[in-house]
DNA sequence: AAGGGTGTTGAAAG
DNA sequence: GCTTTCAACACCCT
């Protein structure tokens, strides 16, 4: 469940639930979710520490705990679930960090694509992934200006350099064709014949359908089971993703899915223009 | 019923 | 360098 607003979602639904609490024990069921660190050394660290909150850089979680912080990322379909600790264990639950109420946050991720990592709380950025991020899509600094550099010198799909996080952190496959579509711009369009115009429709776009999302609490598409903070709203306001075969809620165009730079895409034919135009 | 696809990312290969 | 492909993993859908 892993764009910006999915995970702003989780972190804003644990965060007062985590708070406060005091981590009695760790057990790690699969440690390839960690990033180099052991799990006896992971439970150590983390074992009678108390969390003073939850923060989010574009897909990545930070739970602080006093001077270290855990990053988590969600990868494809990470998941939290609060259960009593002696609740048995799910056979796609991973950790279990168990508080000392007998409360535990359970980690679950079918495809055991996540990671975690320990960082000192003064080096949070530092953190692997962290560090090469882009500005956030959603705030200010993520500028026209910015975009259009870093479109001009790239020879790649837009939609690709969306998807980079080095280049702008935040949006995934779901984003990005909402936001392309809104700026009216086929995603199979070259980054470097892109203008500062286009540039700035697409920032205008991307702050606008993730806020948006982030209100309505992210998108739940394929939820078998839906769990904390996980069941957003979205769905209901997506203009092309997943929407192939259907017409175009503005112009009533099929919407027609293709693959670009591998991953599915799905657009308007109508209301994007490919830039150069053929 | 095998193969392609999946809200991701980084390492390897070209 | 820059860009594309592939691998990590499990499951769902043709």
């Amino acid at each position: 469940m892993p764009e910006l607003p999915e995970v702003e979602t989780v972190r804003r639904t644990l965060d007062p639930w985590i708070r406060g609490r005091t981590i009695d024990d760790v057990r790690v069921f699969y440690d390839g979710l960690l990033r180099d660190i052991k799990p006896d050394a992971f439970q150590r660290r983390l074992t009678g520490r108390t969390c003073d909150g939850i923060g989010r850089y574009g897909k990545y979680l930070l739970f602080r705990f006093g001077d270290i912080t855990l990053i988590v990322h969600l990868r494809m379909e990470g998941k939290f679930y609060i259960k009593p600790g002696d609740d048995p264990k799910d056979k796609h639950e991973h950790v279990f960090f168990v508080f000392k109420d007998g409360m535990s946050l359970r980690y679950h991720d079918v495809r055991k694509f996540g990671t975690m990592e320990i960082v000192p709380r003064d080096r949070e950025m530092e953190g692997q992934g962290i560090k090469t991020l882009g500005p956030e899509a959603i705030r200010d600094d993520f500028t026209a200006a910015y975009l259009h550099e870093r479109l001009k010198k790239t020879s790649r799909a837009v939609k690709t350099v969306l998807l980079d996080q080095k280049i702008v952190a935040g949006l995934g496959n779901i984003y990005v064709d909402e936001t392309l579509y809104r700026a009216g711009i086929d995603p199979r369009s070259r980054a470097s014949s892109l203008n500062a115009r286009h540039a700035a429709r697409i920032v205008d776009a991307a702050k606008a359908v993730l806020d948006k999302a982030v209100a309505l609490g992210g998108t739940t598409i394929r939820s078998y089971t839906s769990s904390l903070g996980v069941t957003g709203r979205f769905q209901n306001d997506l203009m092309v993703h997943m929407r192939e075969g259907e017409p175009c809620k503005r112009c009533g165009e099929t919407i027609v899915k293709t693959k670009v730079g591998g991953r599915g895409t799905y657009l308007c034919p109508d209301c994007q223009d490919i830039i150069p135009k053929e």
